[in-house]
Order: C-alpha cells, then structure tokens, then sequence
DNA sequence: ATTCAAATGGAAAAGGATCGCATCGTATTC
DNA sequence: GAATACGATGCGATCCTTTTCCATTTGAAT
C-alpha cells in the first residue's frame, strides 16, 4: 500500500524508505514535525539500522517527489512533514514547540497579488506565525 | 552618533560592534541582507582584524537589542538585516537571491484573527515569499 | 592612571547536512 | 527461479554554519 505510493512517486521501493514512510505516517497525529535526527532515533529505537545519511536522502528525495514538506522554522534545523497535498500554513508554538495548522484564502490571494504587483512569478511560499500556545499560557 | 545607539541598546561601545554596525548601515541600500560570513569577508576586506566569533556574537547581541532582525531564508543559514523599526515581510528571488520587501495591512490582520481563533498569543511571525524576480525572467 | 568587568580573537568543538565509495538489495531479464 | 545491472545504503570522512572555551585585550568608571 505504501509501496503504491513509492512507485508511483518514481522510487524505487526499499526498506528504509518504507519505515521512514512509516514513520512519517505515524508521526501524522501526534506532531506531523519532524528533523532528520528525530527520524533517525525513532528507527534506532525500533531496532532498524539505518544510516543518518540515508534518512537525509530519503527525505530530500521525499521532498523533490512531492511526499514531504521541508519547512526552515526559527530554528537552524529543517523540519519535513507529510505532504498529504493540501495547503497550509502554520502556527509555532515558542514554549513547547507545539506546531498548529492554518489555512486562509484571504491571505493566500493577497499573495498571489502582492508578487504580481512586485513582478515576481510565485514559486512557493513559507508563512509561520510564532506565539505561546493555549495550554503553555 | 551610532554610540548612541548602542548605548541606549545598553551594549558597550566597542571597535568591533562599530564597524559592524557601519557595515550594516551601508548595506541597507545594495542589499539589506548580509549573513555573518558576508559581514566577516566586508571586514577582512576592510583591513580589520576582528573574529568570525566575534561577528556572530555581536549580531545575535544587535538582535536580542533590537537593533537586527535575523531571518531563516530557505537556506540553512542566517541572513541579518538593520532593523528600522517597521515591519515588513519579504519576497525572494529563487534564482539571484534578490530581496524586495512588502507589508499588507490585510495578511496583517488576518494573522492576529488566525492566531486568536487558535489561542496563541502572537510574538512574531515570519513571512517569505518565493518566486522568480522580474529581472530573472 | 588604575581597576575590573565585559568583550574579543583564535582555536577547538558542536551540530546539521552532504559526499565517497565499497557493498548490498531491488527490479528486470532470461 | 536464478542471473544481472544499477540504484540505494552504510559508514566514515568531510563540509559548512554556529557556538564555546579561555587567555588576552579593551572600554568605562573611579
């Protein structure tokens, strides 16, 4: 089932990309947020022996086959979620980490309008909103 | 009168935060965003003898004073900018690098409703837009 | 001028990410 | 089902960015 979804995305299908996937699915519910070292560590602790290295590939080639979003918060790190497709953007919580999904049309036109304005052809966008979250308060 | 600054950001007035701080000030035309490896090359360049230790330092101290605000392009380092005091968003060029900037009272508003709806208490936020400049078209 | 805390330079190290290369595993072909 | 070919992986080395350590210097108050 995973495997269809590899394929269908030109890789070919392999064990650690399967667990990595796993994991990225697994990870979905609770914080969909993760850096290559957090995936890293998951695999140790699962028993899985799969090189650092290899889970920075897998997720670059996640990322350029459309299965992952890379995000640059305000950290120095980079932080991949599964893409299931949909847009939006999010909301960072700066006590606990907590990550927030949104998504806003009103905003998302005044983008499109503002490059057109400024002459630049929108390629892509990253808006984060950064706050104390309602249960850190 | 930069020592004025300085001062009233309650950092000691030293050699080496002055010239950063010209540096700073005379690339808010060209281009107003440098990162610490670009301001430590204008000051080699300049003759000074002064630390890539040191510019790091000094830039997150003009940060945490208010004086710069740094930014997490889709790179994985740090760019810099002068803080005048106005907020402003940006638009990035995904092919030369270039950095034009914008501020929309709307995205500005609609920011503080998402982040109310959710419960967050806004502290900042941070807003990139990527495409492909005009003269790169 | 003297003094003291704070700031600096340079090297070392930490942290994130990538690369090289020998080996291994998939998918394809027979 | 076995052979083959090429992409994928593991692991160590390496690169790049940023931070830390510590001996020395410098700014500012006395």
């Amino acid at each position: 089932m995973e495997s269809v979804d590899l394929r269908k995305a030109g890789l070919k299908v392999t064990l650690p990309r399967l667990r990595i996937l796993e994991i990225l699915e697994r990870s979905h519910e609770e914080q969909r947020h993760v850096t290559a070292e957090s995936v890293y560590k998951k695999l140790l602790d699962a028993g899985e022996e799969i090189g650092l290295a290899t889970v920075y590939r897998v997720l670059t080639q996640f990322e350029a086959a459309g299965l992952v979003k890379r995000h640059h918060f305000d950290t120095n790190n980079s932080v991949f979620e599964l893409d299931d497709g949909q847009h939006h953007d999010h909301l960072v919580c700066v006590k606990c980490g907590r990550v927030d999904e949104f998504e806003d049309e009103i905003i998302e036109k005044r983008q499109r309008d503002i490059a057109k304005n400024a002459g630049y052809s929108l390629t892509h966008h990253s808006h984060y909103l950064y706050g104390v979250c309602p249960d850190c308060k």
